[in-house]
DNA sequence: ATTAAAATATGATATTTGTCATATAAATCA
DNA sequence: TGATTTATATGACAAATATCATATTTTAAT
């Protein structure tokens, strides 16, 4: 079992409030999960009895709606956690979460992480923080999803990508997504998404080669995406 | 200078965790303000120095897009919280508030709130589970701008209005809002919002009368909304 | 009360986006 | 490897929605 003090992602999320002797006893009741790519980590509606910390890897995090498309709410990457909600609220969780790569990630039970709301207030204020950071994102995803047009969309999520998980070295987004994910993640069909980067492509904006996406003309994206 | 003891909306919100000596203290220092209809509370990018806990009326939570239209992230009725985000983040508001109608507020300084997060856990933890809550709540906004049509969401929007607000005796929505409004919360242009209500009106699914909207038919709007 | 301004309403039309069909390319599996 | 499934791509068309123009009604202001 791997000791939670020397875990460096720790330092990433809310967790970096604990002290060595809740680090300890964390490491003693948590469990080292290897997750593969496109395995379920947990399920809309189920009861997920802790939290996930992510220690390598991203998932998505999907709703399903009553048509049955899914739409991917927000993409979750190494050093955050998962199901803080869910664990706060005492509900089932509302989304579920997928990987899209390999990951490992560590389960903390609830009664652990209801122990260090109660004894350390540094703990709770850093889970709030980060509560608050996802709403203030989700209220400008609203706007977005309200009041921009498809293209626009795709180009400020293409600009998100690049910006939060990075490229290669052939400057192509580290995070892949297929099409289908990524129309799910801009709100559209996937065809329509299809056509729009093959769009983007002929206007030298984006390079397509295969599943690799490289933004060649991020000016002029971040214009398009105003 | 009213007491927050007796004050019966504070059994809604957060505050409802504080004793007896906790609004005392916090009696002496809120501040009670009345606000006119369509008078602005707080505007984005705004330093907002504590919370506004809403005794009467409704507002809108606005936010600006790039294109210079507002949109309607959210509404709040009496009980409610305003801020909350913005105190814990310690970042400016993200959103504008406006009244709907005239309202009575009391403004409780941020100091004051920082004190009971540190000293009344069961405080932090239902500030966190309204939050959280919210953040659930967006979710849901989410998808449907993104699956759903237009008037699917003119359908929802409705529901949720009677739910939300109630009626009045004539059966028509308590709330009182404007085409522009309304088009603002569903996120499409105000002419095709109107064009939807005569549309839902000629259905028999509604009745307008002025700026009245009487739901006729919940059953099949409830259908229509799925 | 009269006028001006704003909100609501509706038609005509353009644009955006979705859907269905089908082709090709890539990935998976026996 | 070859066969089969799945993902990507593109055309043709339909449907949804936005935009612009204009009329009517309501509200506000003088």
């Amino acid at each position: 079992m791997s000791k939670c003090e020397h875990c460096i992602v720790r330092e990433f999320s809310s967790l970096k409030a604990l002290n060595k002797e809740e680090l300890l006893k964390m490491a003693e009741c948590k469990t080292s999960i290897t997750i593969k790519k496109g395995d379920l980590i947990f399920e809309e509606g189920e009861n997920v009895n802790g939290i996930y910390c992510v220690k390598d890897g991203i998932c998505k995090l999907t709703k399903l709606s009553p048509n049955g498309k899914d739409h991917i709410v927000k993409l979750v990457k190494k050093g955050e956690l998962l199901g803080q909600r869910s664990l706060i609220s005492d509900e089932p969780v509302n989304l579920s979460a997928t990987a899209l790569e390999d990951m490992e990630v560590c389960f903390i039970p609830k009664s652990e992480i209801m122990g260090f709301f109660d004894s350390n207030n540094q703990f709770s204020m850093n889970v709030m923080k980060t509560i608050c950071g996802d709403l203030k994102e989700a209220d400008d995803i609203m706007v977005n999803l309200a009041q921009k047009s498809v293209k626009e969309r795709l180009a400020i999520t293409l600009l998100y990508l690049e910006d939060t998980f990075g490229k290669n070295e052939d400057n192509s987004l580290k995070i892949q997504l297929s099409r289908d994910e990524l129309a799910s993640i801009i709100g559209t069909a996937t065809e329509s998404c299809i056509r729009l980067l093959s769009e983007f492509n002929k206007l030298g904006l984006i390079e397509l080669n295969g599943k690799k996406i490289i933004l060649k003309n991020v000016g002029k994206l971040k214009k398009m995406a105003e």
